[in-house]
RNA sequence: GGUCCCAUCGUCUAGUGGCCUAGGACAUCGGCCUCUCACGUCGAAAACACGGGUUCGAAUCCCGUUGGGACCA
């Protein structure tokens, strides 16, 4: 049995998306999981519309979803003297042929065929030709049979036949010298030994025509594995509109890697009713036998939840050093370690991204406590003084701050007002974080710290003062 | 237009002829927990696209219809 050997091949037009990302994802899995090799090979032909920045931007994504390879990134750009050489391979032995015939006059062709309802198929004018002026443009076409059929024995699709007379002879090599789509991914895969082509549906159709250039190559066939594509939330085709099908922009949005390919590994894969896969359990359970058929539609909600569980449980240190950036977005001063690692293992238990932690750390780092609307009208009101000026009061004889100490302190302020807790708990809320929802009150109080509870309370307290004096 | 693919709760899916009164997860709604918001927990509502076959029996197999999608340009 010899090594499995898979491959990524993105186009740098682009960022990486979602899809691109879940169909490097297969690949690397199945790799890892048949000890095989994973290579990156990047797909820049269209010279135009490639740019550094795109490759770049893969490479980025790529290392931060985990996805390593083994080897590469190759790129196609560097191989084009190897097209051309295959392609006149190709000629020589009789396979290919050369085209004279002008773009304008094909298209000319295609439209009587389409206006006349027949196929807007290439009429093979070229392939008797005798005399080949050398002079003239000429693009290399693939000499295909038009007999019989091709069957795709696909891995994930099942066994596809296509009858060979829908497949045209198609153009291998332009007359500019630049390779076709078709023609540079099998002498690539071919050459580099891929012996499993995992790939989104939309080569499905392809295939066909690329097994008819593998055997013309005497390239020995891969297995192919065509995985349904991913649809936007409302079940049309995925586009920009839908939100962010950037990885990095996920990064950006606060979702951690482990989430995303949690996330995007279930899109279209399951292992019984398990939700929840480490990248090693994932390595040891995934088969291309059970990715499913039909395309799945991204589903936002989902990966929330995944993200929020991942969050959880993610080792506290690592958390931090990952939350950090997020704090600098913001323009927040972290003073000290130990601080920051309270305030993220406090709110992690109730997050869905790293972004909605740091808005809702705000309130531990602002000098000033801002006080939302909602809040200031129903706490912040004379009522609420009393509250404030015995909190203050009681917090100063403490020696020590902690959780117990708060808890104790406003358990025994409801006493004695004979308030239920909420009644307390609320106002004070209010003149800690400005707002009406925050992790417990008590956690709150340690985190902040005896000093800046106090400032706070004043700050509060003058702030009715104020408010009654007009 | 031709070819190819797809079709189970709103979404991701389990399901490979009897275990299905169709299971799980997210989202939604409600109870509990509770100082608020979350977390957690318990529960509810929610699907086999339609029509024909095959079979003692069909979500599951076959055919058709409808609806989506991809490719060819």
């Amino acid at each position: 049995m010899s090594q499995v050997r898979t491959r990524f091949a993105p186009s740098p037009t682009g960022d990486l998306h979602i899809g691109g990302a879940r169909t490097a994802l297969f690949n690397w899995l199945f790799a890892k999981k048949t000890k095989g090799v994973f290579i990156l090979r990047i797909e820049d032909t269209d010279v135009e519309r490639s740019t550094q920045e795109a490759v770049q931007g893969i490479l980025d994504a790529m290392k931060w979803l985990g996805l390593d390879w083994d080897e590469g990134p190759y790129f196609q750009s560097e191989r084009f003297r190897l097209y051309q050489e295959v392609a006149e391979r190709l000629l020589r032995e009789g396979k290919a042929y050369r085209c004279y015939c002008k773009p304008e006059e094909l298209e000319e062709k295609r439209r009587e065929a389409l206006r006349a309802g027949r196929k807007p198929k290439y009429d093979r004018s070229c392939l008797e030709r005798r005399v080949h002026p050398l002079s003239q443009p000429f693009a290399i076409r693939f000499l295909s049979s038009d007999q019989g059929v091709t069957v795709v024995e696909d891995l994930i699709q099942g066994r596809i036949v296509f009858d060979n007379s829908e497949l045209d002879d198609l153009i291998i090599l332009r007359s500019d010298g630049f390779p076709t789509y078709n023609f540079s991914v099998v002498v690539d895969d071919g050459t580099m030994g891929i012996t499993h082509v995992i790939r989104g549906n939309d080569h499905l159709n392809n295939t066909p025509r690329q097994i008819q250039i593998y055997q013309a190559l005497e390239f020995p066939l891969p297995r192919f594995a065509h995985v349904p594509m991913i649809l936007g939330p409302d079940k049309k085709k995925l586009s920009k509109r839908h939100g962010a099908p950037s990885v990095m922009e996920y990064k950006k949005m606060g979702y951690l890697p482990e989430a995303v390919v949690n996330y995007l590994v279930r899109l279209g894969w399951s292992y019984g009713d398990q939700e929840e896969f480490t990248l090693e359990e994932l390595i040891e359970k995934f088969t291309l036998e059970a990715v499913g058929r039909s395309p799945a539609a991204i589903n936002p909600g989902k990966l929330d939840w995944l993200n929020s569980q991942y969050i959880k449980k993610k080792d506290l240190d690592e958390l931090v050093r990952l939350f950090l950036p997020f704090l600098e977005e913001k323009g927040y001063l972290v003073p000290d370690l130990e601080f920051l690692k309270k305030i993220v293992s406090s709110l992690r238990e109730r997050v869905k991204t790293l972004v909605e932690m740091a808005n809702l750390s705000e309130f531990y780092f602002a000098e000033e406590v801002s006080y939302e609307e909602e809040g200031t009208k129903r706490y912040l009101t004379p009522g609420s003084l009393l509250i404030f000026e015995e909190m203050r009061e009681a917090l100063s004889k403490e020696k020590l701050l902690d959780r117990d100490t708060a808890h104790r302190l406003i358990q025994q302020l409801a006493e004695k007002q004979g308030q239920p807790l909420v009644k307390i708990a609320q106002p004070i809320r209010v003149a800690l974080t400005g707002r009406t929802a925050s992790p417990p009150l008590d956690e709150v109080m340690e985190i902040l710290g005896q000093g800046k509870v106090i400032r706070r309370l004043e700050k509060a307290i003058k702030y009715l003062e104020q408010k009654e004096g007009k």
